[in-house]
DNA sequence: ACGCATATTAATCGTTTGTTTAATTATGTG
DNA sequence: CACATAATTAAACAAACGATTAATATGCGT
């Protein structure tokens, strides 16, 4: 009697079971290539088995960890996210914000958005796209926070006789968020057709640039008052 | 013998064979919804036969105009983008791209935006996004043409004295370029935590805003000038 | 009128999908 | 060292998917 008659044909690269190394890896595999997996195809286009194969585990593991599909796909960006959340609650606390102006905050919202590249793919994909499904919780724990903050630095910046008194403390804002933020989300295609990057030298330059451009665009100077925009 | 014996069990709402309003509608019912959906729900997550439904159709037909999946999505995109190629034809023209500045340049794009709401959506899936399917073609017949000529716009500028020398020609551009587009990608969050919108008097308040920020933050004046950016 | 080309559908095919179940192996505890 | 618990897999399921085919009805040139 030969061995195959008893074991399987293919000796499977795993068995069943628990394994030895005892650790929560798989979890933080499986969120890592989920992360990479649906940022590159979406959501729909990728399968659970795509995920599992290429974490090295299987899909009912997806299945023991997150329950379904869509319970993989929330951890991944309640994980994802993080940085986002981490940086938020550095500005809420009313110490720190109160020597921070328009510029230092750009400066430090550029630098989150350079340090974790994965953040700007998933605005793009999850909150700015139709039917992205973060949208509704983005706009709640971050842009609903995040940007009436960043209204007010106006303000406080147009009370001091920093900024304008002209400008509409809203469009003013909405144009510091597009220079800080609109630069990562369109890398892709300017890397290609500008040459431009957004890490090492390249990106302070970058910050340097915005920064300074927003603040003379902006700035108050003797003689320049028009009709106010608001 | 009853009459339900030669005849299906249940009359369908439609039987095959050429419908006798004889026109080229159903394509572009086709095209309509396929837009509407691959923009609300993405490419892996909308079917065909859903498609189909919506436009009062069926996936055969699909099959029968568009080969298949992917043909119906390509010839979407290419219908969708028409906009966007008409008003790059019409800067390409050297007789008009003569007297055309940076803002009036912004003021066109703005413009061409806020009249094809659907082109800012697509640019956010299928441009930007990773693994967009549209992204190389969309470099190759405008980004690719359109920013350097923006490129140009700066550089012509600063030669005339109207801009500053020291700005670098590429990220000034690109400045532009943020401040016209990202309104507009940001629409569905700023709707919501800033209260604006792009259409109407507020669309024409917007681009006055941008226009004035980008060329006051950026134009020459005396005793300004620091070290280069370039 | 006739007949070929065009446009449409119902029905169905083979796959692939997300999910579930049962079996299997390791860990931790008393 | 037994035994409950945790973590994993192979195998299988029903449902849904994209695609194809055959049938069918209309339009149109002759």
């Amino acid at each position: 009697m030969t061995e195959s008659a008893r074991r399987p044909r293919v000796r499977p690269a795993r068995r069943p079971g628990r394994p030895a190394g005892g650790d929560a890896a798989v979890r933080e595999a499986l969120l890592g290539t989920a992360r990479r997996l649906f940022l590159a195809h979406g959501f729909g286009s990728v399968t659970i088995r795509r995920i599992a194969s290429e974490a090295g585990s299987s899909p009912a593991t997806i299945h023991y960890h997150f329950g379904d599909k869509l319970g993989l796909y929330r951890a991944m960006l309640e994980a994802a996210f993080g940085p986002v959340a981490a940086t938020l609650e550095r500005l809420d606390d009313p110490e720190r914000a109160r020597d921070v102006d328009v510029a230092s905050f750009m400066r430090l919202y550029a630098r989150m958005l350079a340090d974790n590249p994965w953040v700007p793919a998933l605005i793009v994909q999850e909150v700015l796209a139709e039917g992205g499904r973060f949208r509704a919780q983005f706009i709640e724990q971050f842009a609903g926070r995040l940007v009436p903050l960043f209204v007010e630095l106006v303000r406080r910046e147009q009370r001091r006789g920093d900024l304008r008194a002209d400008l509409d403390p809203r469009l003013a804002a909405l144009s510091a968020i597009s220079l800080t933020v609109f630069p990562f989300l369109a890398l892709p295609v300017t890397s290609r057709v500008l040459g431009v990057s957004a890490s090492g030298p390249a990106l302070e330059q970058m910050v340097e640039h915005t920064t300074r451009l927003f603040r003379e665009g902006a700035e108050a100077r003797a003689g320049r008052e028009r009709g106010s925009e608001a």
